[in-house]
DNA sequence: CTGAAAGCGCTTACAG
DNA sequence: CTGAAAGCGCTTACAG
């Protein structure tokens, strides 16, 4: 092979003009069928892959969705870009990832990068973004949806961060518990940590339980983070029995904390998670968790942005389901 | 703001042509120094962002990397991945990311899809791919790096993945266990476990040390992979007392169910995974494993690529070191 | 050090 | 249903 075949390659081998060539690979349904065939052997005989760049150029559209996730060491992310990343290739669409490790400055220099390679649309997680950021997407006209939490001002594809807590909340309430903690990632940058420690803090108001400000950790993401956050909390008197972490990793941390102070996991303190990773089914005991749906929530993304590209309308705002999953992490409150 | 400011906008207000920006922009040291500060406030005031689809047309370029991985629900490539993408975005390079889930055709389709937005190197993971596949990057003359092993037709950044069975088969020995067994991945186009596998049969076969064939498990990707694995060589007799797994997740999983059958580990059966996942220190006992660098085969990776960019020609095969890790699950051979 | 101009490979009204 | 032509917004020799 020598040089690359181009658009004029195709159309001279099957005799018709460029115009035509092209509307056979966009729109073939406007060409004459005997036409199309013999552009399609010319086609397969150049091996002829069209060049993105030119076509991009020209028409204005990359088929390129730019998405922006807070890491890809937590599997929670991975699983929803790889349900957006296989949605969108099906439908021709590829992706463009990059992880900001919850910085913002990242954020803001991510999507410019992003941006100036003309993505046809942004994906970012939760709600919280710099003005900056905002900025710059929408002065490029470009369309933003929102994920893992609903947005009063983008379309999102989301939960409902503040039940997810609540969940948590009412599952404990219900065991007996009445002393309480929480190991949340950093609240700064993340409205979904908050979001949920809100919901799990207005569900115990509303049972009128108390909720110390001091037992409410914050630990950075990992599996450490979760094993200090249960140190905290441990050293505390009176000792918490309930224990809500922001995420299943923190949640696992905490466990393994637990289990290795030989702490007997129900029987001296519950734990309860969020996401389900496929992990949390797999130790023992299983760890109660809120359910996230977030291979769906890939899947969910990347259609509403197919159909946003088609009806040149912002869909409608998605808020998934979640549900609390009992394991053995939790149990009743032990006696005092 | 009403539209986008273009390359001509900026020279219009900076009071110089469109030539003299694009060498500010993109070769500055050409310009003299006051011109650059014209054209510098030029830019912020129009906040202006280069389109890069037009420029990649112009330069052949498009400072954006492709890659093909497996999967990102098994975190191992989740961390490669990062590793890549954030060293690559340090040095103005963005990543197309896109999961071919252990299926040949797929990868060959994303390897279009990925060609036709014209990439300036493809990121692949192991040895083993489609003469289509390669026949497609090779005619458009795009730089393609091998991850995770070591190819003899293309630069590489990978493992010794024989090494890896090796390093797990004479751990084994050492302990004195002479009843072995295998849970890997399917050997199907995957040269990485059938490699590890090799090297463990391989170091077996030197010590004397017999490996039946029916000892050989093959199973799908994931925690039940390696439950059902472990079900298979429990009821072998004589039952096998050393098994290695060819990744960690199969190795937790084969843990897990292990634990599930009240067997004890290591006392009556040594588990050996390959990874180190973070997870793999967490549990109790911890996992036995062979560590590789991922993260690191990411970064050095994306430095392979950068100095191909900047070089124009292909960098040197780069084999990292990979080391078994002992942990709880593995232990002496039991007596007979 | 700077500018005029050709060109990158397509798409897309506009005619016919 | 098809073609000629303008244009997408840059880069990059080539002159000067």
């Amino acid at each position: 092979m020598t040089q690359r075949a181009r658009l004029s390659d195709v159309a001279g081998l099957a005799g018709v003009s460029i115009a035509t060539v092209s509307r056979a690979l966009s729109n073939p349904a406007v060409v004459r069928s005997d036409t199309l065939e013999k552009i399609r052997s010319a086609i397969v005989a150049l091996r002829y892959v069209p060049d993105g760049t030119a076509r991009a150029l020209a028409s204005g559209r990359t088929r390129t969705v730019g998405a922006i996730v807070p890491t890809l060491d937590n599997s929670i992310f991975a699983l929803a870009v790889q349900g957006l990343q296989t949605t969108l290739a099906d439908a021709g669409y590829q992706l463009l990832i990059a992880a900001h490790e919850y910085n913002p400055a990242a954020e803001l220099a991510l999507a410019r990068a992003l941006v100036e390679r003309s993505i046809d649309a942004l994906v970012l997680v939760g709600a919280d973004h710099t003005q900056q950021t905002r900025d710059l997407v929408q002065m490029h006209g470009i369309p933003l949806l929102i994920t893992w939490a609903i947005s009063p001002d983008y379309p999102s594809v989301g939960f409902d961060n503040r039940l997810i807590g609540e969940l948590a909340a009412r599952h404990f309430i219900e065991l007996g518990h009445t002393r309480f903690g929480i190991v949340s990632g950093h609240f700064r940058h993340n409205d979904r940590a908050r979001e949920r420690t809100a919901g799990f803090r207005q569900a115990l108001r509303k049972a009128k339980l108390p909720l110390p400000d001091a037992n409410i950790v914050e630990q950075p993401f990992g599996y450490e983070g979760g094993r200090a956050g249960l140190r905290v909390l441990m050293q505390m008197r009176p000792r918490p029995t309930a224990i809500f972490c922001g995420n299943d990793v923190l949640a696992l941390g905490a466990l393994f904390e637990a289990q290795g102070m030989k702490l007997d996991v129900p029987g001296d303190v519950s734990i309860v998670g969020c996401d389900n990773l496929p992990i949390s089914s797999q130790v023992s005991p299983g760890l109660t968790t809120v359910l996230l749906p977030v291979y769906d929530l890939g899947k969910q993304a990347a259609n509403a942005l197919l159909g946003w590209f088609g009806r040149q309308e912002p869909p409608a705002d998605a808020c998934l389901p979640v549900e609390l999953v009992v394991r053995g992490t939790s149990g009743p409150c032990p006696a005092a």
